[in-house]
RNA sequence: GCGGAAUUGGUGAAGGGGUUAACACGGUGGAUUGUGGUUCCAUUAUGCAUCGGUUCGAAUCCGAUAUUCCGCCCCA
């Protein structure tokens, strides 16, 4: 039998309703910091991602879905998201209007990686960024946004971890303690970490195998390198989330995979038993100097993803998922054949009144329609017959309450804005 | 990219070489040709991830492949 391709996986059913909802509740959410939609292509030029993600990456080194078109140009299915925005904001010149801009978007991303649970190849974010601040009141703001997002969810053991990277002189110098300090102890550390040495010290301090050596302990550390500017920057960051009430805790060890970050980074996670690095619910930053390195003015930038795939475990695991599909306000069918086309018409009109119609389309026994109501969970049915049809009286039965009611076609719009609205106030 | 475990219907699953693949839920039809949700009856995998091999005989043993899950790496 055919199947979906490794790592991917169908939305269909609730996960479906899941997904639009948390759409919705973003969508709703985002709206009160006035940021604007975005929806950009799925696949961009590689350059892109080599020039926004960064070459060294992993992401870009070894992640990514890379294709020549029949043009022959080098194509990239998208890894992450920021790249593409930020592509879309230089070449609209969206720099050129009032800003900061504010964006965010929801859809797929695409890594070559081993899938796990919470792990997919063609996975969902929900992200946010935006252009054209320096100031750390930004920064706050972005991570409120998350911390908010998650708790109207009803998410319970929400955490924020942040750091700072620093600026770029800032991150240089500590860049170099990092590799003078470990330098004499590299027949020491593990393979993975003597790679880490070359590529990017700073992920050697949250290795898990090298984690008890002592020498470890006294690595030097980031505030320690801190110029005045990213340190300033640093504690106003902390002091607007003390004042929204945010909980967070400065974890040095977050370091981010992504190479564009530049002073705060940081990540929502989820304190979930056996989920592992997939506690990882979300995690952002900001990017100094992005859009100028793919070719922008330079403009600052802070932003975020949050992981559709993992929230949506998380809200399972916390039994926060209980959505079900709307009920159908009434079913509709006919005592035999010959009332097709007055059902048609019946419920294209009530349809057009913004009713949620389904019918009988088979001509099936009674038993078997009212079986069908209630797995539908209509509100009412209508039968109709030879009787109803000549007189224009119908019968109307509420599907709940087991009531049966006459009511004359033309009042029956009115009848059943009456009647649902008591269904709503259950 | 490396290491390990798993895979039986629409779903949850039992069976670990001997011929009708248990049980439960769900689906469909009926008992009940203008009134259902209970109950009862019937039906629902010539099929056990795929392809090969061993065997008189394979869901069961062996091999390869695919997928899923777990750990590492990395990330959301």
């Amino acid at each position: 039998m055919l199947q979906k391709p490794k790592g991917t996986y169908d939305i269909y059913g609730k996960r479906s309703l899941m997904m639009n909802y948390l759409k919705e509740v973003f969508s709703n959410l985002i709206d009160k910091y006035n940021a604007s939609y975005f929806e950009t292509p799925m696949f961009e030029s590689s350059e892109l991602f080599h020039r926004g993600v960064g070459e060294t990456t992993d992401i870009v080194s070894k992640e990514t879905y890379d294709f020549k078109d029949r043009g022959d140009r080098n194509m990239t299915l998208r890894p992450e998201g920021t790249a593409g925005i930020v592509r879309s904001f230089i070449e609209n010149k969206l720099y050129a209007e009032s800003l900061p801009l504010k964006a965010w978007y929801m859809g797929p991303m695409f890594r070559y990686e081993r899938p796990q649970a919470g792990r997919y190849r063609e996975f969902y974010q929900i992200g946010f960024e935006c252009f054209g601040t320096y100031d750390p009141m930004m920064d706050a703001e972005t991570i409120s946004i998350v911390y908010n997002f998650f708790n109207l969810l009803g998410l319970k053991g929400v955490k924020v971890n942040i750091n700072t990277l620093g600026d770029k002189e800032s991150r240089e110098m500590y860049h170099k303690a990092l590799m003078d300090y470990f330098k004499p102890y590299l027949n020491e550390l593990c393979d993975d970490c003597n790679r880490r040495f070359e590529k990017n010290p700073l992920r050697i301090l949250d290795c898990k195998v090298d984690a008890d050596n002592d020498f470890m302990k006294c690595a030097p550390r980031m505030t320690d390198y801190l110029n005045e500017v990213s340190r300033e920057h640093f504690s106003l960051v902390k002091n607007y989330l003390d004042a929204m009430n945010i909980d967070y805790e400065v974890n040095s060890n977050i370091v981010r995979g992504l190479d564009y970050y530049t002073h705060t980074v940081f990540e929502v996670v989820a304190d979930i038993k056996d989920f592992g690095s997939q506690n990882v619910l979300a995690g952002g930053g900001r990017y100094n100097n992005l859009v100028e390195n793919i070719g922008g003015p330079s403009v600052p930038g802070v932003g975020f993803a949050i992981g559709v795939e993992r929230l949506l475990l998380a809200l399972e695991y916390e039994g926060l998922d209980n959505i079900e599909f709307n009920p159908v306000d009434v079913y509709i069918f006919g005592a035999s054949e010959n009332e097709k086309e007055y059902i048609m018409k019946l419920a294209n009109d009530l349809r057009g009144n913004g009713f949620k119609i389904d019918v009988d389309y088979e001509s099936k026994s009674f038993k078997n329609n009212f079986k069908r109501a209630d797995k539908l969970n209509s509100r009412f049915v209508i039968i109709i017959g030879e009787e109803e049809v000549k007189t224009k009286i119908l019968t109307v039965k509420n599907n709940k309450t087991k009531e049966e009611y006459k009511v004359n076609i033309d009042e029956l719009i009115k009848f059943l804005d009456e009647k649902l609205g008591d269904f709503d106030e259950d």
